[in-house]
RNA sequence: GGUCCUAUCGACUAACGGUUAGGUCACCAGCCUUUCACGCUGGCAGUAGGGGUUCGAAUCCCCUUAGGAUCACCA
């Protein structure tokens, strides 16, 4: 069987994270396999009609390096891929259930639904669809029902769950699940503005677009058997399940808007790196080894293996997500990095830098950071000379001799022609020696006076960036400050 | 509340009847070192509980407990 996926999001306005895993998996088990991806837009519910969220979901998924084989831009012989333009469809095949009885017209109004529920709930144990309490065409009969067809009542379709047996289906991941008929509810097919709920569209869809897996979120595992009943209804062969493990938040639920980041834009916003959290989503819910973390999307596509996925939810780790980002920091190439530098730079007022010297920070600082954002706060100093001075730092390091023994090695240092990392590693090197001091010494209160931070880049690599003349200036302006009694 | 799903270190996970239950994040210690990091080494820490089945159970079955999802004219 030739192997046919597809993602089906709705167009709220944003990919949630937990979507862009699921588009994924569903990526990796068509490349896998030799099969096609295809991405279909849900957007059925046209009271949530979200303007640019089609688009916005496209690039998003393009970020993540997720290319399908079908879809609204690139077509297919299967489209088209967008619902509310295969409205007709769903149509036909809502009244084909109707005429083979396997679906009923119904007028309850909101209130009569809702008094229904209230009703149902006091007498304790389901809330689902009283068919032969409501007014529906089972209970008001065939003339009643044409009556008010007729007379422009408001109706929607309902499908007409079997009151025995009970719907089987296996699920890749979990196995066989099973459910007894009685609690399936009679799920509304048609709304009454005549679009479809998901549930009939999606069915009708996958069938016709020959869907082989349907890979999504287990939140779809308890509507299932509706679906599996829609297939049997209508004489169609059922493809797979996969339900996918929930992403969830640290305090175990459901990753919701509500508290803290889900949409993948988000993420870009904060500047994690594309390959680092596409690497760190995939391993939520599976791991192909458990001994190894890091995984391109090649490597990803090699050894997905669908039943292997786990079963129970994964909670969406901050912190790991970092440590992941880092990692891939740490190997992005400086050509990559430095007009995202530029870029983060100038956001912090700092212009008209070289790239070669963008370049040179980003090289010194990248095992120093978890984003390229933290870069420009972190280097202050070498955009202009300290304002402050780390006062725990200056206690420690600072002695009331300091001065005095850092004052010829300054006097050495302006006299380098060169000032680079080697010659004045070298000259500081040099004078420790003869006068018998250990570097470390020296390096404290040199790195107080050029940056006033305790921590940064090597000493020798910061004087070479900062430079001679400014080097020298910080150095006089520190000591004289410190003779004045200033700091 | 009904239904369904789930249960290995705090977190992500490996072990698909036989391992001293492994790796990673986080945390702690040490090493490296001119600071901070990176890196390296080590440590802490887990099979929810109870019954079975079996020579042998984290693994299979049952019960309990706990968590979650879902019960819209939303997807």
């Amino acid at each position: 069987m030739d192997v046919r996926v597809r993602f089906a999001p709705s167009p709220t306005g944003y990919l949630h994270v937990g979507g862009l895993r699921t588009a994924l998996y569903n990526y990796l088990f068509a490349r896998k396999h030799g099969g096609k991806c295809i991405l279909r837009i849900e957007d059925t519910d046209r009271t949530r009609f979200v303007e640019n969220a089609t688009e916005n979901l496209i690039e998003n998924l393009r970020w993540a390096g997720i290319e399908f084989d079908e879809s609204l831009e690139k077509g297919g012989e299967f489209g088209p891929y967008v619902q509310s333009e295969r409205f007709d469809l769903y149509t036909k095949y809502g009244l084909e259930l109707l005429e083979k009885g396997l679906a009923y017209y119904a007028f309850d109004t909101s209130e009569e639904l809702e008094a229904m529920r209230q009703r149902l709930q006091e007498e304790g144990g389901s809330f689902k669809y009283d068919r032969n309490k409501m007014r529906n065409s089972i209970t008001l009969g065939n003339e009643e029902t044409k009556r008010l067809l007729d007379s422009g009542e408001k109706y929607v379709i309902r499908m007409k769950v079997p009151e025995d047996g009970e719907v089987k289906f296996n699920d890749i991941i979990r196995g066989e699940v099973t459910v007894p008929c009685k609690d399936v509810d009679d799920q509304i097919l048609l709304k009454s503005d005549g679009f479809p709920t998901y549930h009939l569209a999606n069915v009708v869809d996958d069938h016709f677009m020959q869907i082989s897996h349907v890979i999504r979120g287990e939140e779809w595992l308890p509507s299932t058997p509706k679906h599996v009943l829609l297939y049997q209804f209508f004489g169609w062969d059922t493809p797979d399940f996969a339900h996918l493990p929930l992403l969830l938040n640290d305090k175990k639920a459901k990753l919701s808007k509500r508290h803290g980041d889900v949409a993948v834009e988000d993420f870009r916003a904060k500047g994690y790196l594309k390959d680092a959290f596409v690497n760190f989503i995939a391993l939520l819910g599976w791991n192909p080894t458990g001994d190894r973390e890091i995984y391109s999307m090649e490597e990803l596509i090699d050894l997905f293996d669908l039943s292997k996925v786990n079963k129970a939810g994964a909670v969406f780790d901050l912190k790991k997500l970092a440590w992941m980002n880092q990692q891939y920091l740490k190997e992005l190439s400086t050509a990559e990095a430095v007009p995202v530098l530029k870029v983060e730079l100038e956001k912090a007022g700092v212009a008209n830098l070289r790239d070669e010297y963008i370049g040179k920070i980003f090289e010194l600082f990248k095992e120093r950071v978890t984003f390229i954002g933290e870069i420009p706060e972190m280097t202050n100093y070498l955009y202009a000379a300290p304002s402050e001075f780390e006062e725990a730092y200056m206690a420690k390091r600072w002695k009331a001799d300091t001065a005095d023994l850092v004052r010829p090695l300054i006097e050495k240092l302006s006299t380098l022609s060169e000032f680079t990392h080697d010659s004045t590693h070298d000259c500081t090197k040099a004078f420790c020696e003869e006068a018998g001091i250990k570097m470390g010494e020296l390096m404290h209160p040199l790195r107080l006076m050029l940056t006033g931070k305790s921590a940064g880049a090597g000493m020798f690599d910061t004087m070479a960036l900062i430079g001679k003349e400014e080097c020298l200036n910080r150095f006089s302006s520190f000591l004289a400050r410190k003779e004045a009694g200033e700091l």
